[in-house]
DNA sequence: GGAACTACGT
């Protein structure tokens, strides 16, 4: 049938159609099964060889690649010989159409060809890749009888599109082996496969071949060159080459400012950038680009929109790389409607995102939760026929996760043409954050079957997801068995999530424990870990724990990073090692606004005011603008000093010389400090003048103030106000109940004793803390049980109180928050005092105690009189101060 | 055969 259809030539008669020997050259018997689809084809009879190639290439262009492939047959039934360019065409054809099955039926035809043109066979190689299958590629290539420069060039430029930097240059040291040069084409390639995979060795070695002239160098390897050292962070050296270099192009310039870039020396950038111009190199797109990537990238949106404009009056338009950066960089600062209003202008002049774009935008609604900002980036998704990218898939799985839709989530996971392991990670984290273990357990099996497994991030996840449910052993337990099921380490990631995960439980022993093993195994903390772990230190009783984390992060340089050493400053303070603050505070440079602030709230809560008004001095010699944060804590320490005036000179200025908003925080701060200084009816005054609805710190500064200038018909009013605000406040019932008492106010005091009783709700019981010889021991009001030598702590303690009471000039009425002292109940922290006192042969130096509610007069006065009589100082933070006894008296000044 | 510099996610 065919053979009717198909006119063959009875008698060849060109020699190139003829096998010219009786062995012929291009002779196969291959299948016939493409010519049985041709039936459309038609041949000239003695149609010339050009006149074949343009039927082929016309055949080609119109993508009937399979009919291509019937004449070629039809060909060589009738012996006809195929012409090596008539191959090349058509397997350019298969690599235009992205036809890989016809590519591999004229595969199947050259192999038949006893002597293969080594062109052909590159153009196979080239096919192969470009039709995505590298490994075929790679076969054919290393099935290879003779390779010229072409051929390597092929198969590296093959390696180098799929990404394979490592196989480029293992090719490449391949085929200088075989004694092939490579030009200065293939020379770029290999060098970016170098930076790519930070291989400054190649990089070097390729550099001084080129020096010695045994490779060619153009323009293009130069660049190429400079563009490895300067990925390498070698700026000295990319710098040296810069400068020598006889010919320079804006990519040169752009290499080394992209290395400044990387390394986020954007000052260094931005003086390339301004010396370029000067030399009259006029900066491109891609240099704008650079550019405001990196300040977007650093968090200067504002700079990098300027520059985005400016490059507009230079007549550069932006790209989608300019619009994505900034879209990306404003994400990350959280600043998202200006992100959003950013894509919306993009689409409007007509830049086409691209997936990465559309990516960045919906996780700036992933990070503010917002599905209805999600929901518009999805159609848009949808709009640009985009939503298949795996890239987006991802980030609206996470979008919608995070916003809560997890069905949304789902259906999108359920759809995905291809997943990976961002796309298990993302669903599965969704459902541990809602709460719902259970499915994310589910699904974590699931992974491990399908083509992603999981990586150390879904074990972290998981065990963060069951952390976060409270439940610590199932946690643990995974976390013991990454390494056995995952066939993956532990990273540092995986302790801090249980590290978080017992600190959210509010398990600060067990945190510490594991922070403690991490170290054992030999697993260097980071900066999360460090930030993580301190605030479970920062108590007079871990004073030691925070020296400890110190030296640990000084051994690790984590100590370089400012956010590190500013909350070891703010640590060692609330520790009760004010010294160390400041050694800290002066070893940093340089200091940021948060350094200075760390250690005047620092100072403050030492009662150091005199230390802190230097510090504000020093601040504002050194020209440094005070935060909100800064004039809080300075007002508190004028109000320590009793410098009213100052302090409410200081207080007027926050708002007129430093231009801040005033906030609550200041407000309860002069309440503090008028009624420090007993100015009790100013101070109620100034409440109620307030512009803004004063909340409970404001009226339980006026309490205090109350219960110390003993002023309790007001301290019932303040009272009053703070229930109002918070009628569970157990602690603010018991006091207003007192206050009540004393102010001859029995029905309503009793009224407030019921209530307690009827809600069930107690006092809590008083507790301290001490540390003694890396011990923390603890002591509760009532159970007498758990106290050692309790015998000789009573006696001690009736000796002592005796010769308290000799000191004490006023014992009368007070509002307390703990109960008072009887026979059989002793506060807290006087059992702390006694035990610390009684133990040892010597008497320690310091003792360091906490306690869980606010001290009582009387147990303040007991430390006054034992840092005086013992020569002992006292570390005692209550529920509300920070108090420092020592020669007799407190930190505080009798005022708390 | 065909090159150098730019944006993204758990």
């Amino acid at each position: 049938m065919e053979k009717n259809l198909i006119i063959l030539p009875s008698k060849p008669w060109h020699p190139l159609l003829i096998p010219s020997h009786s062995s012929t050259q291009l002779e196969w018997h291959g299948s016939t099964r493409a010519l049985a689809n041709s039936n459309s084809v038609s041949m000239t009879q003695r149609s010339h060889p050009k006149l074949v190639d343009t039927q082929l290439n016309q055949l080609c262009a119109n993508g009937s690649l399979s009919e291509a492939v019937a004449i070629l047959d039809s060909l060589a039934q009738q012996g006809s010989k195929v012409r090596p360019i008539t191959f090349m065409n058509l397997l350019q054809a298969c690599i235009d159409k992205d036809c890989i099955l016809v590519g591999r039926e004229l595969h199947t035809r050259i192999g038949l060809v006893r002597k293969v043109n080594p062109f052909v066979e590159t153009k196979l190689v080239s096919m192969y890749a470009k039709c995505g299958h590298l490994d075929e590629a790679r076969k054919v290539f290393d099935e290879m009888r003779e390779r010229n420069l072409f051929t390597w060039s092929a198969m590296i430029g093959a390696c180098s599109r799929d990404l394979k930097w490592e196989e480029v240059v293992e090719l490449f040291y391949d085929m200088m082996q075989h004694g092939v040069l490579p030009d200065d084409f293939l020379l770029p390639k290999v060098l970016k496969a170098c930076g790519k995979f930070r291989d400054i060795e190649t990089g070097r070695l390729i550099h001084s071949l080129v020096i010695r002239g045994g490779m060619c160098s153009s323009l293009h390897v130069n660049n190429s060159i400079l563009a490895v050292y300067a990925k390498c962070g070698e700026m000295s050296c990319a710098e040296k080459i810069f400068r020598r270099m006889d010919e320079r192009n804006c990519v040169s310039w752009n290499v080394i400012i992209t290395g400044y870039c990387q390394r986020g020396e954007i000052e260094q950038a931005q003086k390339y950038f301004d010396a370029m111009q000067e030399e009259g190199m006029e900066p491109g797109l891609v240099t704008w680009n650079i550019l405001i990537a990196s300040y977007s990238q650093l968090g200067h949106c504002d700079i990098a929109m300027d520059l985005m404009r400016k490059m507009e009056s230079f007549g550069i338009t932006p790209d989608v790389y300019t619009w994505t950066s900034m879209i990306s960089g404003f994400t990350q600062k959280g600043r998202i409607n200006e992100a959003f209003d950013l894509l919306r202008d993009m689409l409007i002049v007509g830049v086409e995102p691209n997936s990465i774009t559309i990516a960045s935008a919906a996780s700036a609604c992933a990070s503010v939760k917002s599905l209805s900002m999600g929901s518009e980036i999805h159609s848009i998704a949808v709009k640009t026929s985009m939503v298949d990218d795996i890239l987006i898939g991802n980030s609206l799985i996470d979008m919608y996760a995070k916003g809560g839709d997890l069905e949304a989530a789902q259906s999108i996971f359920d759809v995905m043409l291809e997943r990976d392991v961002y796309s298990w990670n993302s669903i599965i984290g969704g459902y541990c954050q809602a709460g719902f273990c259970g499915k994310a357990h589910e699904l974590f099996m699931k992974m491990q079957e399908s083509d992603s497994p999981p990586n150390v991030v879904t074990w972290n996840v998981m065990i963060t997801g069951f952390m976060q449910n409270g439940d610590e052993d199932e946690a643990l337990n995974l976390f013991l068995r990454i390494e056995k099921d995952g066939k993956i380490k532990p990273n540092v990631a995986s302790w801090n999530s249980l590290i978080s995960g017992f600190l959210q439980n509010r398990q600060k022993d067990k945190a510490l424990q594991i922070f403690r093993q991490m170290q054992f195994s030999n697993m260097a903390p980071n900066l999360v870990t460090v930030l993580t772990i301190l605030p479970a230190c920062t108590n007079l009783v871990a004073a030691k724990k925070v020296k400890e984390i110190h030296c640990c992060a000084t051994r690790r340089n984590l100590v370089s990073e400012l956010s590190v050493s500013n909350t070891f400053i703010d640590s060692y303070a609330k520790s009760g090692n004010i010294m160390y603050s400041r050694k800290v505070f002066d070893g940093l440079s340089p200091k940021d606004i948060i350094s200075w602030n760390s250690l005047l709230s620092g100072y403050v809560l030492h009662g150091c005011s005199e230390s802190a008004l230097d510090l504000f001095d020093q601040m504002r010699k050194d020209g440094l603008h005070p935060s909100r944060v800064t004039l809080t804590s300075i007002i508190s320490a004028y109000s320590h000093a009793e410098m009213v005036d100052e302090g409410k000179h200081a207080f007027s200025n926050i708002s007129e010389e430093y231009q801040i908003r005033l906030d609550l925080e200041h407000y309860s701060a002069m309440v503090y400090l008028l009624g420090r200084s007993g100015k009790l009816a100013k101070a109620l005054e100034f409440i109620q003048n307030m512009p803004v609805e004063p909340n409970s710190s404001v009226w339980a500064a006026l309490l205090t103030a109350c219960r110390i200038h003993k002023n309790f018909g007001m301290a019932i009013f303040a009272g009053e106000h703070m229930l109002e605000l918070d009628p569970e406040n157990i602690i603010t019932q018991h006091l207003l109940s007192q206050a009540y008492s004393v102010c001859g106010k029995s029905w309503e005091a009793q009224k407030m004793t019921k209530l307690e009783k009827e809600k069930f709700v107690k006092m809590p019981v008083g507790q301290s803390w001490i540390e003694m010889n890396n011990m923390v021991h603890t002591f509760v009001v009532g159970d007498d049980q758990s106290i050692p030598y309790l015998d000789k702590i009573h006696s001690w303690l009736k000796r002592v109180g005796e010769n308290v009471k000799a000191h004490i000039s006023d014992n009368g009425l007070r509002i307390e928050e703990e109960e008072k002292e009887n026979i059989g109940s002793v506060h807290s922290e006087k059992l702390a005092f006694a035990f610390g006192l009684i133990d040892f042969h010597h008497t320690p130096q310091i003792l360091r105690i906490v306690k869980n509610l606010r001290m009582c007069r009387d147990c303040h006065d007991t430390a006054k009189y034992i840092s005086l009589a013992y020569g002992c100082e006292i570390y005692l933070s209550d529920s509300n101060c920070l108090h420092h006894f020592k020669d007799g008296h407190c930190s505080c000044r009798d005022y708390w």
